[in-house]
DNA sequence: CGGGAAATTGAGCATCGTCAATGCCTGTGG
DNA sequence: CCACAGGCATTGACGATGCTCAATTTCCCG
């Protein structure tokens, strides 16, 4: 799989290349900041309804920044590799989630980002975009906005990783991501979690074994129902709670 | 000290309000990409050489996005504060660094920004800002390679969080304020650190001794010399030698 | 020069990483 | 249809890293 992948592999379920029913874009070009016309031509330019499968790469750290991808469908992971090999998720993404943004400073990927699932996404070459700016301030906006919203839940996670203990983590996590999949409509209560407990460990810098037991005294303490990869959210309260019954935390309150 | 802080407060040393020999906002409009004329234009908008203080913030947390600053002199910290009150610092400013860019996504300041010692800023207003990316396009472009390398930055502090050692972090963030002072002339092996112990601690998630402690490991392991804030890196190799001289972590080379 | 904040350093122990054994689930091939 | 293999998850034991608490020294500013 190389950085070409979103360009190679049309989806068939998708009909058309322009009327693309389920293209997350459109949350950008029903925005009340497009005109139709605006709106139409800019969803000519979009590579609509790119698969890719389960463990492809839709572009690799290193590379020059091709496109920007949006998520239509599935759940992708984004990686940094240190030094001594470790590995640092720095984020997932899921539908309406632009990937590619940390390339934007340098014009070079910084992470890999892979499929976690099969997924379907929509494409647009960064030039042709850059083009298209001038044209079209609101796509500057909406850019904009996610690119801010992406800084601001990168210095979350930095909170989270640097100044919560492993449960306190696990807890944010879990309700990060129901926030996440409340917003695209999905139940806040009940999901699956797409990845498995190494990669949530290397989200929340915390070891496999360790996310196993943080998740299981979760649902000791009937704060969550876990069923391998399907969580159901109990009790938010106790969530919380759980947290603090350990030894030396029950000062902190 | 309020969000107003840099329109209320103008630096008695900055002569002219458009003509600022020292404004940072130069390395945007002396790009190619900006004609003398918008370049010129663009200058005029901007609120040139106001000062702040020492504790001063530059912007509350939860308060509207009103203005870009842009630092001339002088460091800011920018902070996150949890459920605990913990304190997570989430990026040092320097010459050059645009604040408030977490506030792009929703229009509000997730961080304050508090200046570490007196500093220099200019600043512009957002929504004057915003009418001005559609006549001078080079803006935007300039605004999206700060917010690129600001998401950058980010995941790269997450990687040193998640999976670095104490010594590691302290390691990789001398050599990160090496590159940075470097990148604005200064010298890339002696250098001033603005911040205490603490805040240090506070950005790399660790404890001020942990942090005390860590410095003194690479100056006994004759890496850097220390005199209170005042850093000289004698020898990049034994830093990262230094890191791997405890007890378990030989095996990991 | 003196007072208070910041930094250094020490001692003890909690959290979490490491290593390892076991259990569960799925897909495959006999 | 069942056995088996391989990946993934759970759980246990133990020890190291780094946090907490605290004493002391150094630095900075009035």
């Amino acid at each position: 799989m190389d950085t070409a992948a979103i360009e190679v592999r049309p989806d068939p379920s998708q009909s058309s290349r322009v009327d693309c029913p389920n293209c997350a874009f459109s949350e950008w070009t029903s925005s009340a900041r497009f005109t139709p016309d605006s709106a139409r031509y800019f969803n000519e330019q979009i590579v609509h309804g790119s698969a890719v499968r389960r463990h492809d790469y839709v572009h690799h750290s290193g590379t020059s920044l091709a496109f920007f991808a949006v998520v239509n469908s599935g759940f992708l992971k984004s990686t940094l590799i240190g030094r001594n090999g470790n590995v640092q998720i720095t984020g997932f993404s899921m539908r309406g989630d632009v990937v590619g943004l940390d390339a934007v400073g340098g014009g070079i990927h910084q992470c890999d980002t892979i499929a976690l699932q099969d997924a379907s996404l929509c494409g647009i070459a960064y030039p042709r975009f850059q083009q298209l700016v001038s044209d079209i301030p609101a796509i500057q906006y909406l850019l904009n906005k996610k690119m801010g919203t992406e800084i601001a839940r990168s210095h979350r996670a930095m909170a989270s990783l640097s100044a919560m203990y492993a449960d306190e983590r696990l807890v944010n996590f879990l309700l990060e991501f129901s926030e996440r999949f409340a917003a695209i409509g999905c139940s806040k209560l009940r999901f699956r979690l797409p990845m498995q407990r190494q990669e949530i460990g290397e989200y929340l810098g915390l070891q496999l074994a360790t996310v196993s037991r943080g998740l299981s005294r979760l649902q000791e303490a009937d704060a969550i129902a876990i069923d391998g990869k399907d969580i159901t959210i109990k009790n938010v309260h106790k969530m919380w709670c759980a947290v603090e019954t350990l030894p030396l935390r029950k000062a902190r309150c």
